[in-house]
DNA sequence: TTTAGCACTCTCCGGGCGAGAGTGCTAACG
DNA sequence: CGTTAGCACTCTCGCCCGGAGAGTGCTAAA
């Protein structure tokens, strides 16, 4: 019954009444016992009316029931898992791009928002440093760490230096910074470099001052896509409505707060139960993605509190589980 | 005269009246007097009235004679020069960032949509290529090409390479492929490589095969920013009219095919000037940046016909000029 | 040539009204 | 006692109408 109403709502965004679901699912009793027992329901919390002589709609309690019912068994339709599957095994290229092609699946297949929050690496490990000569005067230092990450930035070299050179500088250079952690750069490491000639100290500066903000900026970074879907949701017709939600989902801190808070698996967060004001019409599905088994990073789809959960939770785990696979073989783990 | 109406309207974005004008921008005449010489600016098509009794309106010949009139010399008011330099220079990281910073600038100065051209090389050359170990089985692949954009991939080796032995294939890579253009690769590198043992040519496969998708992926990428700002303006208080505006925008092509199109300088194209029907409220202010004086890549603004030319066309100018300078520095041009 | 005055036109906004949808209650039915 | 048909009631939505307001164009006077 409960289920009826939820998800003929989830269709159709209009207020559902006694006689549409006497008619559309064939329950056997007619629209006055139907109504009796919306009557309950309503009383019990679990849907509510817009006004005395509309529909009604779930509430979020209602939603509540209805996701812990379904919560368990998320499985996918065969043919999109498949077609997910051919999307990850055309695309492996690195961490970066797999993470934006996981939320622009998500984004295209439900037509919702997704949330991607880049792997996490406890501590960012330098793997490889080198500096390649570009033009005249300066070179691009490139910066992988242990997880898999590309950095790079353009310094400026002293004047008169050859490429032979500039290729000793980096042996040095890498010689001395792989296997150190980016955020105890300033103390340990300096000091065994400074042994190199004085003339290049302007270039080590440079080197080394970006190599100590990598850690900062490249942390936890946030992926939106298909922010536009939200203009597509009846509910959001009124801009009014959309555009603090907009703003919120631009501030990074908060869309990674969002996304830190609960447990492992699959968690629905509806309406009401969002600390953000804007979000209250707002439903929200997070996941974990694992690398070699260890929680590295969340995923997540907004989409209206009728969203279709089932669709969503489906999607979210099927996407969660691939993207965790392709990263744990990619990475060695 | 036409000037105080587009200027008012541009402020406002009313329909202006006779009353108004001779109220804030006292001209020495009375109502009346505006009354006719709008009559006149209608009769020769520069203005327009929505209906009977509301204001006039700017039209697309009226704001073209304007923008034409104030072509030549936007300036940009000191502080927010200074603004702009001290970012340019707190920023200085690589093409792709200062790319992006740009875009961001531009879309948060004048809260317009920004949209921005990545440089195109004319040949894309391969700079440096190395591979770097990673876990268990897998390198990553780094690319930096002559123009400094970087690129990667991970690639799966053959069991049992030890980094020393990584590390000769890969200055065996990079000898045999820097200074060749990447889209030449297919034939004339593979050959000389060939010669290496046959137990990397899995290694080779994948590689080259990365190596050659690079041109086409890289080329001519859009970058979009603020687009948030379209919300915000109150013609597009329509979602009707906005969304199609914004799916035209998701339109890589479309959007490169836009600003590929007029000469060199600052150029303006307004409202019905569009190719594009859903442009049609909307007018762009284009520029080109250049790297050691060559044409290098595009930028523009993207706001409402009833935009602030002046402050747009200013910003834009000095915004480009910046970029194309910091650019050449960087890449030693 | 400019200006004051005035009639005219058109939009916007609020109130009133009827149609439609859905409910809750009551009474009958098996 | 649960189910159902019937009916009065309520509330929204769309529509029309009329008045207020804004702005124009025309005319006649300065």
């Amino acid at each position: 019954m409960l289920q009826a109403i939820i998800e003929d709502y989830i269709a159709t965004a209009e207020p559902v009444g006694s006689r549409t679901i006497a008619r559309k699912y064939n329950l056997g009793v007619s629209s006055a016992t139907i109504r009796n027992e919306m009557s309950d329901l309503e009383e019990l919390g679990y849907i509510e009316q817009p006004h005395t002589s509309a529909g009604r709609v779930p509430s979020d309690k209602g939603y509540r029931l209805y996701v812990d019912t379904l919560i368990d068994h998320p499985s996918l339709d065969e043919a999109r898992a498949a077609w997910i599957r051919r999307e990850y095994r055309a695309r492996v290229r690195h961490t970066h791009s797999l993470v934006q092609l996981t939320g622009r699946l998500l984004a295209e297949l439900t037509s919702y928002t997704s949330i991607v929050l880049a792997p996490q690496e406890q501590a960012r490990v330098c793997r490889h440093v080198d500096l390649v000569p570009l033009g005249s005067g300066t070179a691009m230092l490139v910066l992988v760490t242990a997880g898999g990450s590309l950095e790079s930035s353009l310094v400026e070299l002293p004047a008169g230096v050859g490429d032979e050179e500039l290729r000793d500088i980096a042996q040095l250079l890498d010689q001395e910074l792989s296997g150190i952690a980016l955020g105890q750069l300033a103390r340990g490491a300096l000091r065994g470099i400074e042994l190199g000639l004085n003339r290049y100290q302007e270039l080590l500066r440079q080197s080394l001052g970006f190599l100590e903000r990598v850690p900062e900026e490249g942390a936890d970074k946030v992926f939106l896509c298909g922010t536009k879907h939200i203009l597509g949701q009846p509910e959001f017709q009124d801009l009014h409505k959309v555009r603090p939600l907009l703003a919120l989902l631009e501030q990074e801190a908060i869309m990674q707060d969002l996304l830190t808070s609960p447990g492992t698996g699959l968690s629905v967060t509806i309406g009401g139960e969002h600390k953000h004001a804007e979000m209250q019409d707002c439903s929200l599905v997070t996941a974990t993605y694992r690398v070699g088994g260890r929680p590295a990073g969340r995923i997540a789809l907004l989409g209206p509190r009728r969203m279709n959960y089932v669709e969503a939770m489906a999607t979210l785990n099927f996407v969660t589980s691939q993207l965790s696979e392709v990263l744990s073989k990619l990475l060695g783990k």
